[in-house]
DNA sequence: GTCTATAAGTAGATAGAC
DNA sequence: GTCTATCTACTTATAGAC
């Protein structure tokens, strides 16, 4: 008799994979299933539909950024926004895995309505901290860039998305890395 | 008795637009036929399997691009890149369209082996052409950027690629333009 | 070339036994 | 909680008439 919400949280793991690697329309409930070995039903016992299963999926990813932010609060800005980077890097790997929400922001319109609320609650929670860290940076005069600073998180976020889909699409990567470093060097005011 | 070349040339337009709007996954036969007034069957008389149909996409997709790359061939760098944002701007539409092998890079590990060697081949053709901009730019004494014009190429892919996706989420397709133009600035030596 | 009809497979989802 | 069994809908794809 295994914990509940021990296994509804092995099945977000599967899931949250599995979507990273292939987005959310080509994951279904045989290939949780088959890999937890747990049958069809029994993924429904704990979401009723794949809808509840999505909205699940983003919300605990988005809450887990809120917690990562949260200890990214002391440091200069170049600091922070290195700190931030990484985390990032961390998503990517050699399996194809990249961010969630990268992901589930491609398949945008065949996403059921709550699933998009939630991708684009965690999109605009990265624009927001990154404007933040911008805006400290910029007056403590260790960042330089031109217009305001929400424009700059917002063309910041774009390159580190896009640069997550060509590291994928050229199976390296180092790409991202390469690319998120040149990105946070061009914002040094040094 | 229709044309058979012209019949194809439907197929790939309606396909394209609803490939680009919701993905390669989650468009089928049916979505397709439905707008042409074509039964299933007719469908698979032009491409028999939807590997067929998605490869012959691509590829016109890129044979495309490689004609308006061709008539971008003049100009200052400067006037070449904006040029280039322009081309990108017009496949950024209100009903979700944005570039076809953005979308499709996303899907990258679901698509057959044949797509995925054309989607690379576009974004190869991309990262080429832009390093050559970045490279007469730079010794014009036009453009400034550190690091080799490849690695500030393919940033500045990066960078559209995710402010489409970016643009289509916030369902403000302003937003790509300004991330864009910025984009562009930045490069400027002035 | 396009059609009807149909196959074979998979999707999300539910009923009810244990 | 997990199972077997089943349902309806939809997918890609094919056979053969017109």
């Amino acid at each position: 008799m295994p914990d509940k919400a021990d296994t509804r949280a092995q099945i977000l793991d599967v899931a949250q994979h599995l979507v990273q690697v292939r987005g959310y329309n080509a994951v279904s409930y045989s290939d949780i299933g088959t890999r937890l070995g747990l049958r069809n039903a029994s993924l429904h016992y704990h979401f009723p539909t794949k809808t509840d299963l999505g909205v699940a999926l983003v919300r605990r990813y988005r809450e887990r950024l809120e917690q990562t932010l949260g200890t990214l609060g002391a440091g200069t800005s170049v600091q922070r926004l290195e700190h931030y980077v990484d985390a990032y890097r961390t998503v990517v790997h050699e399996d194809g895995r990249i961010c969630l929400c990268t992901v589930l922001a491609a398949e945008d319109s065949t996403l059921p309505e709550p699933m998009r609320a939630e991708v684009r609650a965690f999109l605009d929670l990265n624009e927001h901290w990154l404007t933040g860290v911008l805006d400290q940076g910029q007056h403590q005069g260790e960042l330089r860039f031109p217009g305001a600073p929400a424009e700059a998180a917002a063309a910041f976020l774009a390159t580190l998305e896009g640069a997550m889909i060509l590291a994928r699409t050229a199976c390296d990567v180092e790409r991202f890395a390469r690319i998120a470093r040149r990105t946070v060097d061009a914002l040094r005011a040094a």
